[in-house]
DNA sequence: GGTCGAACCGTGAACGTTCACGGAACTGAT
DNA sequence: ATCAGTTCCGTGAACGTTCACGGTTCGACC
């Protein structure tokens, strides 16, 4: 008997059971029409050959699953676990499966994964991305000369080969939180951002100042990684270089715990000496005292966003509208907890 | 032309182009041997269909790839975030994929969802599960009469159905950070659990007390739910019904930073007055003020070693092993921050 | 005009499983 | 002994894609 070194298939237990394909598929699936006798029989052989059945054979047969892929820079910020969680179950009402890709910082290792992943899925959804997970993409994906892997982007830089985004409408909710800080009678209010590229949620900030000529322009202040760690640095430099600071707005709620946490360690009271707000409304933002009032995502309507999203580019009816990237806007809730 | 309501295929494509099938593959896949004129018709006929490639049938032909799932109670706790972000980086570095499964809170949609993501998958890393995600595995997966589907379960309830474990060595590190407690004084040491059910860590921590002649084994106090808002209130509890406790080890860090966050709100200064310690050693962790000590679990060990059991048990040497669980203990180490 | 090589394209077969169908063997009653 | 009815089992075909091979066309060159 000639050793199989590959994994063993339907045959193989077949042929160690004395039956037939089908007969193992009866047996081992449960099914009628077996004699007791040959079902243990069957079950034995596929015990010592220890076989598997293949899922992608399975799945070519028994009909289409789809699955998406969901890109993460980094699943340890609890904004992107509790956007993964929302989006495991959203995909779950309609059958789907989510298939999970942290690419984290060390780029070739990212590549690879993509690679694995894109050719085992039939959408992308991608986040954060600051960082240019985007470009990481292998190359066939991306400039899609044949079939066209629909891709869609939650909050993350603009490219004309995305096929949907799903964005934060910050404008609005940016501006009632500075409206907020300002009827508190607040003037020097600092923004304090996780990198220097080009950001919504400065620009906003900036625009705003100018509009209701406040200081603060000149105050550009940056984290450098989007972490507890990175926030309270931030906030430590802002303290050396500014005076009379009474405000702060912070680019995420990770960052700001940050922020609240070396505030109070450099003896400034909050809020009453300085008011924070952070952007997210993470539940880390009950763990610290006072607690952290943010502007909140739903992440719920986010995942349900970026499932119809790749749903309708998944679509079989062929599309004239080719080309035309969907894209939908989430509003942000400001809620006031204790920090502003 | 009939109208086809169904997914088009390759060969749909050939027709509309002209060609046939193998030339259809070509021109999409970027290989050689196509007339350009022909390529673009090709492409073109794709996109007018929609076309897009069964990813089943491709990874049929092309070669097995493994999935495993990765089922959690809760994404949300940053913990298992921390363990997801590990697990898919160390799948990837063997080209596996990681199919993530947040079961959450509602029964019945978590057995829809794992039936869905079991027959999927290669294998199931499963964590957690103190509410019973075990049981909602199906049943033909649980009872697995014909072919197992390898289970590895972390840190979790027994069940004879499992493969492999991979366990925390909590013995010597709750030993660990009781003596530490001891040698700064303190006598009074309570435990804030999360449930009511079987417990190591609770059950390690009174033998402890009884062992050393310690007070404390009446005061079981229990949160119920593992959030920070379970912890505060646990805390609470107990301040309202034990008087003089100078230590509290706290079953996870969500919990403890929940705990942090009550007794300095109720005016009891950590660690002086009463000491803090927590398990999991999370980022979350550096949140609070003071930064919370913690019983470090490291996540990609115990990622590293879910992956090469599910590895093991996925083998194809038959296996005279059967039902042999492998198991594995991952050891923790008490980080002192600040609260004790 | 024949030969040769390149460029381009098509035809079976295969991947591993399940489905639809039909056939054999066995039962028990007429 | 015949028949019908179960019970059990096997044989092609199919799912949608790619691989290995072979064929045709075309131009160029002797």
């Amino acid at each position: 008997m000639p050793i199989r070194s590959s994994r063993s298939t339907i045959v193989d237990v077949a042929e160690l059971a004395g039956v037939s394909r089908q007969t193992v598929t009866r047996a081992l699936n449960g099914l009628a029409d077996v004699k007791p006798a040959t079902r243990e029989r069957v079950v034995a052989a596929a015990r010592t050959l220890n076989y598997r059945p293949d899922r992608a054979a399975q799945s070519l047969v028994r009909g289409r699953r789809t699955t998406i892929g969901f890109v993460v820079d980094d699943l340890t910020n609890p904004y992107f676990a509790e956007l993964g969680s929302a989006l495991s179950r959203e995909a779950a009402a309609l059958g789907w499966s989510v298939l999970l890709c942290d690419v984290g910082s060390e780029a070739d290792k990212g590549r690879a994964q993509l690679t694995t992943m894109t050719d085992a899925v039939d959408a992308v959804v991608m986040t954060g991305c600051r960082s240019d997970t985007f470009s990481m993409l292998p190359d066939e994906v991306v400039q899609g000369d044949g079939v066209r892997l629909p891709i869609v982007m939650i909050d993350g830089p603009e490219h004309p080969r995305l096929d949907a985004r799903v964005d934060l409408d910050l404008a609005p909710a940016i501006t009632a939180a500075l409206d907020h800080l300002r009827r508190d009678g607040r003037r020097a209010i600092a923004f304090i951002d996780s990198t220097e590229g080009p950001d919504d949620r400065r620009t906003i900030h900036r625009d705003y100042l100018e509009a209701h000529g406040l200081p603060g322009r000149e105050w550009p202040v940056v984290a450098g990684e989007e972490t507890i760690a990175g926030g309270a640095r931030a906030a430590d430099d802002l303290l050396a270089r500014v005076e009379g600071v009474d405000a702060v707005l912070v680019y995420n709620d990770v960052m700001a715990v940050g922020v609240l946490k070396a505030l109070t360690g450099a003896g400034r009271s909050v809020p009453s000496e300085i008011a924070v707000i952070g952007i997210d409304g993470l539940e880390l933002g009950r763990a610290t005292t006072p607690e952290l009032t943010s502007l909140a995502v739903d992440k719920g309507a986010v995942a349900r966003a970026a499932i119809a999203a790749a749903r309708s580019a998944l679509e079989p009816v062929a599309g004239a509208q080719r080309g035309g990237s969907s894209s939908a806007r989430i509003g942000l809730q400001l809620v006031l907890r204790g920090s502003a």
